[in-house]
DNA sequence: CGGGGAATTGAGAGGGATCAAAAAGGGTGG
DNA sequence: CCACCCTTTTTGATCCCTCTCAATTCCCCG
């Protein structure tokens, strides 16, 4: 039986922002169920003109596009509370597919509710806008790296944000239960094809910098043991805390 | 004396969709006035956390990124009828600038509009979001561009594109009384720092592919002189139109 | 006519790509 | 518990696309 919004474990985590009761029962309204997904499934197809509206509730997944002859770049990667499908309709371009990297469950909206989410609360509609602005801006930072940074930059900066990203996602409890470092569902070849990359070189550059310390990625976690020193490589600043979000 | 938004040439071009009376009564009442830029002229400052919200009524723009070295890269191009400024306050991470490249002319609105937009006329907070979801698209291909095309691959894709939403944003009449080509006030250090790659290089792919007599790029206008080569070279799909938009 | 930005062109170096193959892991059915 | 297969990670060797650094040449403008 699908999840009753109001219940759902991703709002009491203090990363995301708290909604009123109207608001809360529009999205509950809305909502159509759920779907469970396996590793590597395709949520939303290449190329799909009139794809769905999801919420990720857990799991990982990330976008994507190709070129005719394979070669893959992905846009950004989505984590629990990402919204997912706002695109698909209002572009000429081809569009992007969506793929998920873990076993991932999605809360399933109609197509419309874009639209009825604005209409019946506008609050909810800035919230839209709000993610969607976001998104952007991770895409922003994932084409100045792509443009602009060195190997070893890119994997620094990768691995930097997408650390801190998925931290943000635990509860202190979490982090006191927890093995150190955060589950880190990637395969080298998906931050190549992230980055811009060949797998080859991704590899050799990553080994560069876990032998000088400043990670360690095993068993499908990812420690930071000198987040300083990454920070450095990867010219990034500020503190580092996502910013509290919207959660539709 | 401002522009009274009934009355902007834009909204005479067919890309732009129809908006009703209340929808322009609203826009008109958050417009605060006009602002002229010189080109160059940095209309919101690289890291500023608190700027404003413009509509790009005349000239180009682009947004841009850079690191403490001074490499830089050019998020996506402006043009106008571009809404500019909904992800500043979004992100924790270094907002982006925007500077014009050519003389241009934006609508000032005050920062808490795009809240009001919303909540005054869900629909038009639903056209925020679509341009807001729309600029990601173009950031998308961009990033497809720099971490998988080739040169060659990048430069026809970022011609062809940029012809494409220049050419939209003219009349038939426009068409028939212009010279040929489109207005294109680039220089090709922006195109380099558009597609990641350095300017000797992007110089002398650029001269490749004229001299192939895929186009002819002089006086600050571009003509697209085998505009199926170029489409082939960069392997984009589609007829080219740009979708009908909103104008805010 | 001088000056400054933009476009070209050359030469040489190098960061990553490619192509291959070996080493690790991780299931899975017998 | 083991043999086997498939995926992922590593590592090597070589190549080449693109960068860097430097000059020139153009072109526009005062």
């Amino acid at each position: 039986m699908p999840l009753v919004c109001d219940h759902c474990p991703l709002r009491r985590l203090p990363l995301f922002m708290p909604h009123s009761a109207d608001e809360l029962a529009l999205v509950q309204k809305l909502k159509r169920g759920e779907r469970e997904l396996a590793p590597g499934a395709e949520l939303i197809a290449e190329g799909a003109t009139n794809a769905g509206l999801f919420t990720l509730l857990s799991g990982w997944a990330f976008r994507h596009k190709s070129l005719a002859d394979g070669r893959r770049q992905i846009l950004n990667f989505l984590l629990p509370g990402d919204f997912i499908g706002v695109q698909q309709r209002m572009g000429d371009g081809a569009a992007h597919g969506v793929t998920t990297l873990t076993e991932a469950t999605v809360c399933v909206f109609e197509r419309n509710s874009l639209w009825e989410l604005h209409r019946q609360q506008p609050s909810m509609g800035f919230n839209i806008t709000w993610l969607t602005a976001h998104e952007e801006s991770l895409v922003d930072d994932n084409l100045l790296s792509a443009g602009r940074r060195s190997a070893e930059e890119r994997v620094a900066t990768a691995l930097t944000l997408l650390y801190r990203r998925a931290d943000a996602l635990r509860t202190e409890a979490d982090r006191a239960i927890e093995p150190p470092g955060v589950a880190f569902p990637l395969t080298q070849q998906h931050l190549a094809d992230a980055l811009g990359l060949s797998l080859a070189h991704t590899n050799r550059t990553l080994r560069g910098l876990a032998q000088r310390g400043l990670f360690e990625w095993s068993e499908g976690r990812l420690r930071l043991l000198n987040p300083a020193a990454l920070k450095r490589v990867a010219e990034l600043y500020g503190d580092g805390r996502p910013p509290v979000r919207p959660l539709i």
